[in-house]
DNA sequence: TTAAAACATGTAATTAATTACATGTTCGTT
DNA sequence: AACGAACATGTAATTAATTACATGTTTTAA
């Protein structure tokens, strides 16, 4: 009792809206989206370009995007997707869906952490300073990318979303570090 | 070029060492550690039962674990499952390993976010507000198990590790619930 | 000029994870 | 006594995601 007239790509799956708010932005390319889950969006979501090309593929025959073959030099072949008046539609009908699930997320070293018994054993304090390391330097990183994207209100206005999902990264990252920072000992 | 006398199992797949380490805290059935998916460790990673049978059955194969069949009642069949020494060094080595990977997450709520270009946007604090909704709530929740499960310090350093994980879900629970409040208009 | 990095697009194979299917027992409540 | 919730264990089918395979072009810096 599965499929009551409804398409082929699972009503779960989230990529796809992904792809065509990325591609609502502007025009894009396989590769170019490809690098847009590296970067702006790659907190917050992950896809390879393996999963990226195949999705494109299905989203064209189910008539939700276009694409438009240029070409770049003498011949490197390149594929501008745009979104169809359809894929629009489904766009703005996933973005105004409510969200009523928490994602669930996983964490390695908060388990490592749980698996350790005592809070006296000396595997934890030099756990607890790697990933200290780890997550300071992703802070650094993210703010730094905040200083060059975004040095001034212009910038935030013109890409105000964007802002939204690096500030909240920077919040979130600088918080895992405070967190670990409480249990570091001195 | 993959299997240099490797194990069947990927050596990525984590699942594996979290069973490892429940099983290390005591024995227990398959459904146990389905429950505790649901509870203590299901802020920071997710499994269904589903997917621990199998791997219940490959971890005792590959010696690491076994199991004693118990009977409840008149006839109801249990297993229940113990490290071996093989299976309690396995988890000693995950938890000494570096863990120097910033694991990936997912946020389908700020993506969405991310996809709205202004500020103005009149969906924005609708969705504002039920995600503050959906996280206010499941802070509470997590409050209130900290309470229940951790009314003194003794209940504390008889299960650190159970401590720690709860604290850093109501920590990111509570931050989260911060950084949303931050963009709600009163 | 040449080599490496970045651009560009795909498919295949494998593994992980979810959802659905399938069955039966025990305990607590009414 | 009957019913529903919780206990208990599995498999099958599907979907999602990663890793590996595969190929070729253009730009940039040494």
């Amino acid at each position: 009792m599965k499929s009551r007239g409804m398409p082929t790509i699972g009503q779960r799956n989230r990529l796809q809206y992904i792809i065509l708010g990325l591609l609502n932005q502007h025009p894009q390319t396989g590769y170019d989206l490809a690098k847009a889950f590296e970067n702006e969006i790659g907190e917050f979501w992950q896809a390879q370009h393996s999963q990226i090309y195949p999705m494109l593929k299905r989203l064209e025959a189910a008539g939700e995007i276009s694409h438009e073959d240029t070409v770049t030099g003498e011949k490197l072949a390149k594929k501008q997707y745009t979104l169809t008046s359809a894929g629009r539609e489904k766009l703005v009908a996933w973005v105004s869906q409510p969200s009523p699930e928490l994602t669930p997320s996983k964490d390695e070293f908060i388990l490592k952490l749980y698996f350790i018994k005592t809070a006296s054993d000396p595997r934890i304090q030099p756990m607890l300073r790697e990933q200290y390391q780890l997550h300071q330097s992703q802070l650094h990183h993210l703010q730094q990318r905040q200083e060059t994207v975004f040095p001034n209100q212009k910038a935030i206005d013109q890409a105000y979303g964007h802002y939204l999902i690096l500030d909240h990264a920077i919040e979130r990252e600088s918080h895992y570090v405070e967190w670990l920072a409480q249990y570091l000992e001195k």
